[in-house]
DNA sequence: GGCTGTTAGTTTAAATTTCAAGGAGAGGTC
DNA sequence: GACCTCTCCTTGAAATTTAAACTAACAGCC
């Protein structure tokens, strides 16, 4: 969100010194778009999710990551790299993993302070059944929308920002690290 | 997130009767790429106003949302709307900006069950401060990073995703009435 | 007026996330 | 070994969000 839109400075060349830089009307309608957009289709995938497969759509990607994984296991700080959240959301979330029966932990051999998250069968189970309704959701919303041309664009621009925002960059901040 | 990587069925035109229409690899790339990019991005936003502002970032877009207003007031369901939130969330936002000192609550003269939400002369206070630092943030983020073109596309794309999942649509659930 | 169904908004409890702190092992250095 | 620092992960409490009642008021109808 932006500030408000009064007092709109437009001019960057003849503002003061340190006259803010105000997004333009355009910009603002670009931000305001995405932030609506990006607020919904959570929200709708979250619920889709958390009624056809009992959790919410982090907690589905967190599955998703695991089953992708070699041996359907990942370290704790890799996995919370992978899915770009903290590590102490992911203890709490794999917590409840654990107790529906999703996912399991395992010491690491290697390192003694070390967890695996490995994905149970149970868990595997839960994913394939819930993935067709979850792409179909994701298709509706996005991609059933999108030409080929502006699914490429987004692809390109969303991963500019990622990468804008990864923890190596500098000044950037590092989720998993606090 | 889609499905594993696995069995990954690619030609539509050949699949069985209910195969599901999983993502292609490119698809992937662009929703993985997405849903990262969403991600941190809310995570650096949500972190830098509670830093600077001392509130996430959904409350601050209700202070703007609000400041933009007629007499900086709004209908709570009217606000839920433009926020694109529920009107549960929102209770419990304006309580706490209200604890804030930053909004005040109003009874609508013509309805006696409706409320209005006003904007404070402090909440004034609090968004022109540190609307700066949240611009810039947004700026360094997204559009320094976006050329005009790409801009313009993110701003296409996602005002399509957001229409596709407006309460007005067929089948689209409707937050706020819940 | 009384009845019925809907709307506006709140409230409670449960689930999730954040924040700050802490425990324990790893990896040096001396 | 003792010591220091960093890393890995967890924990508990506070904040926020969600889900499901719930109250009060409107609105139409008889």
């Amino acid at each position: 969100m932006e500030p408000m839109n009064t007092a709109s400075a437009s001019a960057p060349a003849s503002a003061p010194v340190d006259e803010p830089n105000w997004l333009t009307d355009e910009e603002q309608r670009v931000w305001r778009s995405y932030i609506e957009a990006a607020t919904l289709l959570e929200d709708h995938l979250d619920r889709q999710l958390q009624r056809d497969a009992g959790m919410p759509h982090v907690y589905y990607g967190l599955l998703v990551k695991l089953a992708e994984s070699p041996r359907r296991r990942l370290r704790m700080t890799e996995l919370a790299m992978h899915a770009k959240i903290t590590r102490s959301r992911l203890s709490h979330a794999v917590a409840r993993l654990e107790k529906n029966g999703w996912v399991r932990r395992e010491d690491c051999p290697s390192d003694k302070r070390g967890q695996f998250a490995v994905l149970t069968d149970q868990g595997l189970e839960v994913l394939k059944q819930s993935a067709p309704g979850h792409v179909a959701a994701v298709r509706q919303a996005v991609f059933d929308r999108l030409t080929p041309q502006q699914q490429k664009s987004l692809g390109e621009i969303m991963r500019i920002v990622a990468e804008g925002l990864q923890p190596s960059e500098a000044g950037a901040d590092l989720p998993w690290l606090r």
